[in-house]
DNA sequence: AACAGATTAGACCAGGGTGGTCAATAGGTG
DNA sequence: CACCTATTGACCACCCTGGTCTAATCTGTT
């Protein structure tokens, strides 16, 4: 996946993920015919991972769309942190022009559809202030969380994740969450 | 700078390079002495055009910090539409990993510290409300902005975006600004 | 027209990386 | 031992690499 993310499908190496995956080249096309299959494999195990443990991890019994989305960044997290590589792939994959199964843009768009849901339903929009437009509030609010997210990798980026401490990050994404409720709920 | 910005230096190929400017391969050898020095060369041309066509365009007049974001944005887009890899290409050169000289390195600290005091200098923060934190407010508002222009970057991925007519994104944006404008400010 | 110098193209090169094959072997089980 | 599966890495033909070089063409001057 960490080949495939970096270099796209064409200039992944088999060599390279042979290498740092440590087994011999035979291995990899005794299990896999040939490249492609490796790759769709790769495609089809991320799309099941994404959405047994992120996907349906999400919860929309919590009808505080700002908590809401506080929870699903711990669940992001977890499983970022369980299944490194997964997200890059998958969003290497669907950034490259189309060259994968149509079953797989059905599922592609299924689960999206699936993600919306568990963001949107339920939610309680009385919370917010009265003169404001909620489904722009939604966008914004979105954006600004994943806006310090994206910082954070940015800052993050020399380090081993594995090996961080994450709990200040933790302390100072919630101030911002602060004062996210306090500038857009009543 | 097109090939360079999507391979990274090492994979960039120059056949792809000199096939894509619709050029001989002799050209690029005549030009330059080797693949290094064309890339050094787009690195120093990037950094001077980032800093008279960008950088220096932005405007410390406006005190209202949204107001001068939203001028940036017309100023970013001018800049995007006039060298469309110019940005794609200097991402790409500070994200991977410091193979480019020192003196290319202070460049970019010197251009980001012009950049920031250009966002930041004379802001009038009594305009937010009272009990906002400004500086998390300045990073909330830039994250929103950000995402918008991201999404619209990946509506508009599959058109060429010389053809597309930008005036109903604006009203759209400015729409969104307009609700930060209500949750932010007094 | 004749010449000179600046431009330009692309065939060509050795070297290295490509996806994929295959004979050899290691390891476990009976 | 025999048998089967798991595993390796040398090897292959092929293609692409950065870079060279010759020869052609353009441009301007006399």
């Amino acid at each position: 996946m960490e080949e495939f993310a970096a270099n796209g499908y064409e200039k992944a190496s088999t060599n390279q993920i042979v290498k740092n995956a440590g087994i011999g080249k035979g291995m990899l096309f005794y299990y896999f015919q040939n490249k492609k299959e490796l790759y769709n494999y790769l495609v089809d195990y991320c799309l099941d991972v994404t959405t047994t443990e992120f996907i349906n991890r999400m919860d929309t019994s919590e009808p505080d769309f700002i908590e809401r989305l506080k929870y699903i960044a711990r669940i992001k997290t977890d499983y970022h942190l369980k299944h490194p590589n997964v997200l890059n792939f998958l969003g290497s994959v669907f950034i490259n022009e189309g060259g994968l199964p149509d079953n797989f843009k059905k599922r592609h768009a299924e689960i999206m559809m699936l993600g919306n849901s568990k963001l949107y339903d339920n939610i309680d929009t009385s919370l917010f202030g009265n003169d404001i437009d909620t489904e722009k509030a939604f966008k914004l609010i979105q954006w600004s969380m994943e806006g310090y997210q994206n910082e954070l990798i940015a800052r993050l980026k020399s380090q081993s994740l594995a090996t961080v401490n994450f709990d200040p990050y933790w302390d100072e994404f919630y101030d911002y969450i602060e004062v996210l409720k306090t500038v857009y709920y009543k």
